[in-house]
DNA sequence: AATGCAATTAATGTATACAAAATCTCCGAT
DNA sequence: ATCGGAGATTTTGTATACATTAATTGCATT
């Protein structure tokens, strides 16, 4: 796309996934404009887009915020990501070059290398090899349009930081998802992939829930699965 | 939203679904915006907007243009709003209500008798109708992420006049799923509601290929019409 | 002090002017 | 006639000015 356009929508996401904004602060597009160095009008259209990739929301009174993923929200949003994630990578099974699992493989690698005995762990390190490994499978499964929808819903892992909060088994259990994906990519076998990748988020969604309610434990508030009274 | 961007997305929108751009067309921002009579800053914003949708593609030298649904691609998508709206309409049956549960049954009776005996019938009415009986479901669903990434796909199977193919047998299977529905929105099974509703996009999805193929194979060119709005 | 309300300020929405890029045109070389 | 390419033209990208709407301030009233 185009340049300035380009420059405000990086430099804002980047802001949102590194937390920068807190939650609910009111995005001022001039602000933004005069720290990026565009005009008005890139960083509006960044706004929308991000809007449409789910980072940003904008309130009644038109005024943008970062999205505040609340609690019954994300766990609908887990159980989504597990869906689509699980069917992105069962395309990607019968699909993918067996160049691409090499790089998969080398991912693994380097996510294990990183790890491997060091105190403390560079999550920040491995929370991105772990997004550029999913981001190859979204890509071997072939769909633009699937892509696109699974976007918003990566980057909210991203933002809740749910890889920081994995413990020394939960890291070891998703090394393990990882290789045994790529045993199921090599085999082209789809089913066992799609089960993979769904053991793979929804793991990640125990960890989100188990971290969460720890540091919430001063917190009275349980974790509820609410329906709603309208 | 606001007055003007809201103004040029209606009716950009219409247009496309009523297929009065042909595929691959130009959409050219300065003709849109005077004849929608606003000024091409609104209209950048709908095309964005109708972009994140999928309702529209920009090509590499930033033209925009209606989406194509090319076969292989069709089949993809079906399938994600399969899997998506049966995912949606599980949530939806722990979540609605009974006035909305009567909403969908006011629906299904409307439906019915627009068919009942009619002829020709009135596919463009039922196709309106049957929209707003999924509406009404995605909403009960009660997550709005999963309704704006339901949205587009929804819209693909109106551009693709499904609904306009239908046998009387297929019609009257598919008020069958409508029906079955709401039964099991009134037993708030998630499961069985979700059965149903992947059975019924299936099933349209099916239809689609069959009427498909019998229109490939008698008339190799589907009919264009060529109008602009307003 | 608390409240209500008008005037002010600040933010977003829209139009328009200009810049950059893509497309088209048309002419000359082969 | 075909091809290539230098301008001309059209279209999109960006900045900016102006319009509209939301938020804030400060004063008057109680």
């Amino acid at each position: 796309m185009s340049r300035a356009t380009d420059k405000a929508y990086d430099a804002i996401r980047n802001a949102v996934l590194q937390g920068n904004f807190g939650v609910g602060l009111r995005l001022k597009e001039n602000d933004l404009a005069t720290t990026i160095g565009v005009s008005r009008t890139p960083v509006r259209e960044a706004l929308r887009r991000l809007n449409a990739e789910g980072l940003i929301e904008f309130k009644s009174n038109h005024r943008a915020t970062v999205t505040q993923w609340t609690g019954e929200n994300v766990d609908d949003l887990f159980q989504l990501r597990a869906l689509l994630e699980g069917f992105a990578t069962a395309l990607a099974a019968e699909r993918i070059s067996d160049a691409k699992i090499n790089e998969l493989s080398a991912l693994a690698d380097k996510m294990e290398q990183t790890s491997a005995g060091k105190r403390p762990v560079n999550f920040d390190r491995l929370s991105q090899l772990n997004s550029e490994f999913h981001r190859i499978v979204m890509e071997a499964a072939g769909s633009k349009r699937l892509q696109t929808l699974m976007a918003g819903l990566i980057e909210m892992t991203i933002i809740l930081r749910t890889y920081h909060r994995y413990s020394p088994s939960e890291l070891a259990r998703s090394f393990g998802h990882h290789r045994e994906l790529i045993a199921a990519f090599l085999a082209h076998d789809s089913e066992w992939a799609r089960s993979v990748m769904t053991s793979h988020i929804l793991a990640a969604r125990a960890s989100y829930v188990r971290a969460n309610n720890n540091r919430n434990s001063a917190d009275p508030k349980p974790p509820q699965r609410k329906t709603r009274t309208r």
